[in-house]
RNA sequence: GUGGCUGUAGCUCAGUUGGUAGAGUCCCGGAUUGUGAUUCCGGUUGUCGCGGGUUCGAGUCCCGUCAGCCACCCCA
């Protein structure tokens, strides 16, 4: 026996038990995204790795060593994606898509990030992201907000918390960010590690760290509402004024900076405590200067993506139940001849819409019967040389406690049927 | 990339200073070939994650490695 193969580091299998739980998900996510007049896209998992560099950022830790990138056949550096978005402003940009006004898009897949796998974290996850194409205002922000509040509702579950914040525009942001670096920069000593690395990377994340000995510096910093621009604030003002109008409940974070680069005024994420420290189930904002930065014409734009993962943990936590009836028959048979009829009235069954689980691989009635269970399908259809004498089949319930009956295969159907669409009835 | 915990049957897990592979469950066969239960009997449950080392002897101790979980980092 040669050494068998594991799946790579970080990506799973979703396996048939599973399976109903995500079919859910996608099934209400779908509807939900309809009812928001959504259109799907589909893009490449595969780009060229310069269409991250530059809309993710390149001194990001995404792009400088969680991508998976490697060297094409014909020379060139390509990635596999580790999100949506710039995919889907390049093919927006690529096919003209805004030439006939603002488009509301959404794409669902695979997403591939190298990192150390942990609770909702993984090298291969899904994401669902949504953008909104050529739309200016804080009304469009705020719909987004309130599409996702609403989904959370229809995939049952609560407790997810929405923090705002604005990082205004890019110029107020600058500012911010030379006066942060300054009030850190005075405070050198304070400063761990990864905070010290990040003063001259990626400065705004300082804010995040969740070390308990930062936290007095970063309560004491200056605020990056205090740089906001005049049409920073009118646009940050509009989204919440929509926002208390609609009830929505929101905290507004000022720590909350996006780690990609391309983010300007509104961000949002929705948070759980319930995840242990993989806490964003759903993150997003507007991203107006990404349409020039890939070299289009420039077009304002917002959107956000989730976890899938993370938020199927939820509804599992939640006990959120996909129903998943069994297929309505099994069909057992022995004998030369009741094989043959066995064949037949199988296709007789799927023909009228039921599902069958034919038993293959012979055996005695008693052996195939052994198999059978509630779990398997509602009925067993057992088919033996009387049967084959009466053109006539047995159906016996598997669910219910009911006696088995012989009856020809079109009553066996009606039978069948009538049960079709009841509640699964517990055992 | 850093740290901590874990890895024994398909699954859930025992395994006591290092001394010969265990339980429950599941699966298969039989008692019982017109059929689901119960009971009884019998059977496989295994490269003890993988590779080295120490030892007369390693599931147990040491090193490495791979994987899982958790946290950091990062992010959805």
């Amino acid at each position: 026996m040669s050494e068998t193969i594991q799946s790579i580091r970080g990506m799973s299998d979703i396996l048939p038990e599973q399976a109903p739980l995500w079919d859910l998900f996608e099934s209400t996510v779908r509807a939900w995204l309809k009812a928001y007049s959504y259109r799907p896209i589909r893009m490449p998992l595969v780009e060229k790795t310069e269409l991250f560099v530059r809309s993710i950022g390149e001194v990001t830790d995404i792009v400088e060593k969680e991508m998976y990138t490697f060297t094409d056949l014909n020379g060139e550096s390509v990635s596999l994606r580790p999100e949506g978005t710039a995919s889907c402003v390049r093919a927006a940009l690529e096919h003209h898509l805004l030439y006939n006004g603002p488009q509301r898009l959404y794409y669902a897949g695979p997403m591939f990030r190298h990192e150390r796998p942990q609770k909702g974290r993984y090298r291969q996850f899904h994401q669902v992201g949504a953008e909104a194409l050529g739309f200016p205002g804080p009304d469009v922000d705020a719909e987004h907000i309130v599409m996702c509040g609403e989904l959370w509702s229809r995939l049952g579950l609560d407790r997810i918390q929405l923090q705002i914040n604005s990082l205004g525009s890019p110029e107020a942001r600058a500012r911010y960010r030379e006066r942060l670096v300054k009030y850190l920069a005075r405070n050198l000593d304070t400063l761990d590690a990864d905070s010290r690395r990040r003063l001259s990377t990626n400065p705004l994340r300082v804010l995040d760290s969740k070390s308990p000995a930062m936290q007095a510096l970063i309560q004491g910093a200056p605020q990056l509402y205090d740089d906001l621009d005049e049409d920073s604030l009118r646009h940050f003002e509009g989204l919440q004024t929509i926002l208390r109008e609609l009830n929505v409940e929101f905290e507004i974070n000022t720590a909350l900076v996006r780690g990609l680069d391309y983010y300007n005024y509104t961000v949002f994420e929705w948070v759980t405590d319930r995840l242990g420290a993989q806490a964003a189930v759903c993150a997003g904002g507007r991203y107006d200067g990404l349409f020039a930065q890939l070299g289009g014409k420039p077009a304002p734009a917002c959107g956000f993506a989730m976890g899938v993962e993370r938020l199927l943990t939820l509804m599992a936590e939640s006990r959120v139940q996909p129903h998943e009836p069994p297929p309505h028959v099994y069909l057992v048979h022995s004998g030369v001849e009741a094989d043959r009829m066995a064949w037949r009235v199988a296709q007789q069954l799927r023909a009228a819409g039921l599902s069958v689980v034919f038993h293959c691989g012979g055996g005695s009635f008693k052996a195939q019967m052994k198999k059978a269970d509630a779990s398997m399908a509602r009925f067993a259809v057992i088919i033996g040389d009387d049967e084959v004498a009466s053109q006539r089949v047995v159906v016996k319930p598997l669910r219910e406690l009911r006696d088995q009956v012989s009856l020809p295969v079109q009553d066996a159907i009606g039978l069948i049927r009538d049960v079709r669409s009841a509640a699964p009835m517990e055992l």
